[in-house]
DNA sequence: CGCTGGCTTGATAAAGTTCAAACGGGGTGG
DNA sequence: CCACCCCGTTTGAACTTTATCAAGCCAGCG
């Protein structure tokens, strides 16, 4: 009976896949990959916008995002990353990067080098198809949120991301029944989704009087599924391709 | 002396880097794809939106678009084709495309199967690169256009866009000194941009007012460079890594 | 307790949308 | 060859959504 050690990459491994997807030779290459892991504080840059790219991170606890710098302090997030994700891993074969990373949470990362992460796709095939496959389903991340920004209203972004937020911290064991951890204050859902806090404000008030979501304590109920995700327009597809 | 043979996928592998990036191997591999070629009539539907992933799409002349649409007619455009793009390369690795994709103009456009470029993939580390490569920076169009989406007003967006179109029309080959084509009709430029048609006509109107552009019989001169970039706050790093 | 950071609310303004109608120009059929 | 038609563009006026500015509130924490 083999005895399972764990690995601080078993968040990722699980996220790739699973153990079930990858050979005995790639688990081990995984499992080998020489790593830096950080441990920073809540509303901390991880890398600032534009730097070169040498190495990918791989967020193991926390919540971390993307986002861009527009000239009079606006601001557009790109993405969120929860454990096992690898926010940069669409810098792995650009020469720089183009956006920011920071935590939204106290978060521990951990980082990998380019060079290592690119030797392990030439030699495993099973570890390149899955990182392609991560990458591509955060391009699909990127279209929905495109079609949020471009033409859906206010509360239909809100139910939408409430909705992809809810499936994805299900996949990795971090929702509870109908309720997730929202660690997100105002502002930051409003440069996610184009808005002011203001008015992500009033909209979350319409919501809860709408009896379709409960928030309190840094805490999402969502109350009607059913209706949220009508709201929102929101199709499960696109998270797994 | 060698001759220079014609190929129809020539657009695409100089847009991967040039025969310069490709092994003799390679370039022999890519040139012995075999795809099937098709010519489309403009505003066309060349793939669906939701259908199963089985080829990748090559725009051989044209210019295409990828979509999603939402409820009530509502239509978000996610990117822009220009010969030598592969623009379903993001659904590769996904079982199933989450978007549609369209001619804007009289177009012709290659299928290679996935399982043929996979193939390639994992034989030839140069390809797998250019195609790493070529999807992460379509990746990265996609979060400048998210900022925009979220957070430019209308007439920065249309800023912001002509200098995309201008550069990478440029890196084709398509345009003319300050001069491209702009097959885009208003509703189309709405659809990218998350606004109305009615809109982008009145902001059409005042850049053309304010001397940064000139309009007519579908070709977009560009007057004014470096007010139209300052306006746009772009910066075309994005385009390449 | 009293601060502080984020949340809530109100009043007003701006940007963008909607609806509706007229315009223009290139292609077609009489 | 002209008249017509059609599709996209342009313009106007009224309306909605969202932004802006500003002040007050509340809860958790030192």
């Amino acid at each position: 009976m083999s005895v399972s050690v764990k690995h601080p990459l078993d968040v990722m491994i699980r996220k790739l896949g699973g153990s079930g997807r990858f050979s005995q030779a790639e688990m081990f290459a995984l499992k080998s990959l020489s790593v830096v892991v950080r441990t920073l504080e809540a509303h901390h840059d991880i890398v600032p916008e534009g730097g070169p790219a040498t190495h990918c991170c791989i967020v193991l606890s926390g919540w971390t995002c993307c986002y861009q710098l527009l000239d009079e302090g606006r601001r557009q997030l790109l993405s969120f990353h929860l454990p096992g994700d690898l926010p940069d891993l669409q810098g792995l074969h650009l020469s720089e990067i183009d956006f920011g990373m920071a935590t939204l949470t106290p978060a521990v990362v951990a980082y990998v080098p380019h060079t290592d992460l690119r030797r392990l796709i030439e030699s495993f095939p099973g570890i390149s198809t899955a990182l392609w496959h991560e990458a591509q389903v955060s391009a699909a991340i990127h279209r929905a949120w495109m079609s949020s920004l471009g033409r859906r209203a206010a509360r239909e972004r809100l139910a939408h991301l409430f909705c992809e937020l809810y499936l994805r911290l299900k996949a990795v064991g971090l929702a509870n029944g109908n309720t997730l951890p929202m660690p997100l204050r105002q502002p930051d859902l409003a440069d996610a989704l184009g808005l002011t806090s203001v008015h992500v404000n009033r909209t979350l008030k319409d919501l809860r009087e709408d009896g379709l979501i409960s928030l309190k304590a840094r805490r999402l109920e969502i109350l009607d599924w059913a209706r949220l995700q009508a709201i929102g327009q929101f199709s499960p597809r696109y998270l797994h391709g």
